[in-house]
DNA sequence: GCATGATGCTT
DNA sequence: CGGGAGCATCATGCG
């Protein structure tokens, strides 16, 4: 017969566990009630997986019964200064119960005692009637009821994952055993749940002395025969408090729990019960996995189909309308059409005929001016619909720019999720009704139009909303001014792409083929066998045990062969430099050779990237298929691939213009620090100011190359907003050095520091920080109590200003440049940000004005108490302009 | 087909 | 413990 087993869960601490697991979710897990669900959601996962593994034929979870208990009896200020239970926590508890219902797992809970108590006296009963026992908690305390009966799984950082708490696994973790647990806690206390132990004893202190004298009243009884010190006099001192801390640390074994073993046996899970559940909480992935859909967004939807006949009632909608349109590739400057809809929530017109677009009805309402356009993604539909040739015109709510304004953690290229993520809960989201990855596909016609319908309201009720809760934020201008334009000005830069030589692409390509190929046969040669050296894996298992070669790092999956660790071993063998230069060519060779030839648009020569406006947390752009902010330039064998980039017309020039420094110049605005004002103000090498003033010399004349560098290599740090450890890894200095260099920084820039500390002092009051623009990021973990993404935070919180409010002026810059060319009536068009960077493409008859127009629209894009400094340069190629 | 990890390019 | 962000490539292991 099989044994039985008996299952005990924490349910506060797993649902604590689970709630903060999910945290930066949160928003995420909501169902369409505005109940917060996450906590009810990592449980749900935890007890999938621990009824799978365990297979228990018992199972309870036992809860606390309320903030008093035997224990704020004998000490007041048990579990004091805790800060309160989160409401978005709170409010989920009485649904956690109603998952355990679905389970068929009662729970349990006894006043005047915790859950450990509970699980303590069970588990004790339990192991007397020859159960195995397991616990599942998110408590590290609870492992002193391990046993050779009972294991102690304690969840590792998400709640799915659990360590498993044997004695013997006790004693190698801690030096204890499972019973000396308590005698830890009576010495050293502890600080979560409040209680004192010693003065001037921790963890560590405490293991030393329980593994002398074995518990704390053994140590007790030999008292006197301690050595006269401190310690000694702390401990006979503090006697009844590591006592009581004992005594509360105890977890009881015979509490007065009224449920018996037999009442808790485990039958199996309820699943009609489940799925009711889950469709309540909007678990589609646990209704998918029981092979059953999400409900229906409830409210039916009324739409017309539109056709020939019918599009004349076009004419009768209002002057601010909504207008989908629907790809399915994430590339829409490829991908099919499938439909569209158009109207108000009042009259909804969907179609998946496209040629219906081209009616003039349609193109009015669109590209004239006297109809206000709502929808989500501008600059995708711009794009879309000129290649259909509408001009999109007088886009009114784009709402997932408003979303991404108001919080840039809710940017979702889905309209559905962004809904979900706003509580409005009346549509599906894309993936759910699309499908993702290979499976994507145009559903039946019905499911499409109807899909289709319902984004029109969705878009008119968040776009209302959303403006709302700009116009609180007070970040109306940044949407109308900034965002909003911006979005057309980038559609247009998609649009006219940059022309490609795929002929020097070829070139390239041949050559780094025959190159390879030589560095090949070297590597095999020196390494004595053949192998795949794109292969980490295979080539970590070459040089560092076949070739014994010493280990200068590792990683999770094995031996680190990054370049700084090759760097380290150069000299060491051949076969390093050899695999480098190998590194270095087949990068090139495969990311951008042929990369680029990849993407290159077969009817005109051109690559059209796209850019995602909504992506960064400070308000930069980036680009993808293909990426064009990466394009090499350090290394010349890189740097040649820009010679492929030209003008797409015969006697046109490419010209770059960059900001100079334009984050250390907004860091002196911000700042208002003086030294750093005066260095811009007089035109001086910032590096060699900044190297002046932490190395303390006398002048320019005493700054080395050297010198320069690591002064750069602050500034740089400064920035980007990097740790004293990132500091040092970039200079190759150890982390104190970094650590002073900062702090005589600080010394030399009073400012800057200053800035610092406040910035981080408004995220703590205002839970974000904002750029010059009103840009804001929210920076929660402002607030946490782990060091790191405390750290982390506090570093966010005076970058992000700085990187955005770059951002922000060369956005800026950006729509002015447009509306010069437009209204000087230029041939020249912008192709491409490279975040400090605007390059375009210039007819030889405009190089004169333009050379100069550029640098001045740069440059005066917004006022500053240091000028801004902008350079420029052209060539035939983009990589001769430089 | 898909997710994850290691690596390397830019600013 | 792991520390800038974002993108793309390749290898690898899973189903």
């Amino acid at each position: 017969m099989e044994k039985d087993k008996l299952l005990l869960i924490d349910g506060n601490s797993i649902a604590f566990r689970s709630f903060f697991a999910l945290h930066n979710s949160l928003s995420k897990f909501t169902n369409k009630d505005g109940l917060h669900t996450n906590a009810i959601y990592g449980f749900n996962k935890m007890l999938d997986n621990i009824l799978a593994q365990y297979q228990p034929t018992a199972a309870l979870v036992a809860f606390d019964a309320g903030k008093t208990t035997f224990r704020t009896k004998m000490f007041d200020n048990y579990k004091g200064g805790r800060s309160k239970t989160p409401p978005e926590l709170s409010e989920q508890m009485p649904y956690l119960r109603e998952l355990l219902t679905g389970y068929g797992i009662k729970s349990y809970e006894l006043p005047d005692y915790e859950a450990d108590d509970i699980i303590g006296t069970l588990s004790k009963e339990a192991e007397e009637q020859g159960y195995s026992v397991t616990i599942v908690t998110g408590d590290r305390d609870l492992t002193q009821l391990s046993s050779d009966k009972t294991t102690v799984a304690v969840t590792k950082k998400g709640v799915s994952e659990v360590e498993e708490y044997t004695p013997s696994y006790v004693e190698e973790k801690l030096g204890v055993t499972p019973q000396q647990i308590i005698d830890i806690k009576g010495l050293a206390g502890d600080t979560s749940d409040n209680y004192p132990g010693v003065t001037k004893i921790g963890e560590k202190t405490a293991i030393k002395l329980l593994k002398e004298y074995g518990s704390v009243e053994t140590l007790y009884e030999h008292i006197d025969e301690l050595k006269k010190s401190k310690m000694k006099e702390h401990l006979i001192e503090d006697r009844e408090q590591a006592f009581m801390s004992k005594k509360l640390a105890t977890i009881k074994r015979d509490a007065p729990v009224k449920i018996s073993l037999q009442d808790i046996n485990y039958e199996g899970k309820n699943e009609d019960f489940l799925i009711n559940f889950y469709q309540k909480m909007n678990f589609k992935s646990f209704l998918s996995q029981m092979n059953q859909t999400a409900a229906d967004v409830d409210e039916e939807i009324k739409f017309n189909i539109l056709d020939e006949q019918n599009i004349e009632q076009l004419k009768n909608l209002p002057d601010e309308i909504c207008f989908y349109l629907e790809m399915l590739d994430k590339n829409y400057h490829l991908s099919d059409f499938c439909g569209f809809v158009i109207g108000t929530p009042e009259n909804i017109w969907v179609s998946d005929d496209i040629e219906l677009l081209n009616n003039t009805v349609i193109k009015n309402l669109l590209g004239g001016s006297t109809t206000k356009v709502n929808l989500f993604d501008g600059k995708r539909t711009y794009v879309g619909l000129h290649r259909l040739g509408i001009e999109l015109d007088n886009i009114n709510f784009d709402i997932l720019l408003q979303s991404y304004l108001l919080d840039t953690n809710d940017n979702s290229n889905d309209l559905g999720q962004l809904a979900h993520e706003h509580n409005y809960n009346q549509i599906d989201t894309d993936a759910e009704v699309y499908g993702t990855g290979a499976k994507r596909a145009v559903p039946e016609t019905t499911i499409l139009l109807k899909h289709l319908a319902r984004k029109v309201k969705a878009i008119q009720v968040l776009g209302e909303q959303l403006q709302a809760e700009l116009v609180d934020n007070k970040q109306e201008k940044l949407y109308w001014e900034i965002e909003l334009p911006l979005s057309i000005v980038l559609a247009k830069m998609e649009i006219s792409g940059i022309k490609v030589n795929s002929d020097r692409l070829h070139q390239m390509q041949s050559e780094f083929t025959e190159r390879l190929a030589e560095i090949e046969t070297d590597i095999y040669r020196e390494a004595g066998e053949e192998f795949n050296i794109n292969s980490p894996k295979q080539l970590g298992e070459v040089l560092f045990e076949k070739m014994k070669l010493p280990v200068i790092k590792k990683t999770k999956t094995g031996y680190s062969t990054a370049v700084d660790v090759l760097e380290k071993l150069q000299g060491e063998s051949p076969i390093i430099d050899n695999i480098l230069n190998y590194r270095t060519i087949s990068k090139i060779k495969s990311t951008y050779v042929e990369g680029l030839l990849k993407v290159i648009h077969s009817n005109d020569q051109k690559i059209h990237t796209t850019y995602l406006q909504t992506l960064t947390q400070t308000g930069r752009l980036s680009s993808i298929e293909p990426n064009l902010q990466n394009i090499p330039i350090r290394i010349e064998e890189g740097k040649k691939i820009r010679q492929a980039f030209i003008p797409s017309h015969k006697g046109w020039h490419i010209l770059s213009s960059d900001y100079s420094q334009i984050e250390l110049r907004v860091l002196a605005h911000i700042t208002g620090d003086k030294h750093l004002q005066e260095a811009f103000k007089n035109g001086e090498d910032i590096h060699s100011s900044t190297a002046i003033r932490i190395f303390g010399l006398k002048d320019a004349s005493e700054v080395t190359p050297n010198i320069r560098r690591q002064a750069k290599a602050v500034n740089f740090g400064i920035v980007y907003g990097i740790s004293d450890y990132g500091l040092s890894q970039n200079i190759g200095i150890s982390r104190k050095d970094a650590k002073k260099f900062i702090e005589t920084y600080f010394k030399e820039f009073p400012g800057v520091k200053k800035y610092i500390d406040s910035s981080v002092e408004l995220a703590k009051e205002q839970g974000y920080v904002e750029t010059i623009s009103h840009r804001r990021r929210y920076l929660p973990d402002i607030h946490s109590s782990s060091f790191n993404l405390r750290s982390f935070a506090e570093r966010t919180a005076m970058n992000t200003p700085i990187q955005g409010s770059a951002a922000d002026i060369i956005k800026i810059a950006m729509i002015n440049m447009e509306k010069e060319l437009e209204t000087r009536n230029l041939k020249t068009r912008m192709l491409l940000q490279v975040h400090d960077e605007l390059i375009f493409e210039v007819p030889d008859e405009e190089m004169a004005e333009i050379k100069k127009l550029v640098p001045s629209v740069m440059d005066s894009a917004i006022k500053l108490d240091v000028p801004l400094k902008v350079e420029t340069s052209w060539g035939n190629t983009w990589y001769d302009a430089k």
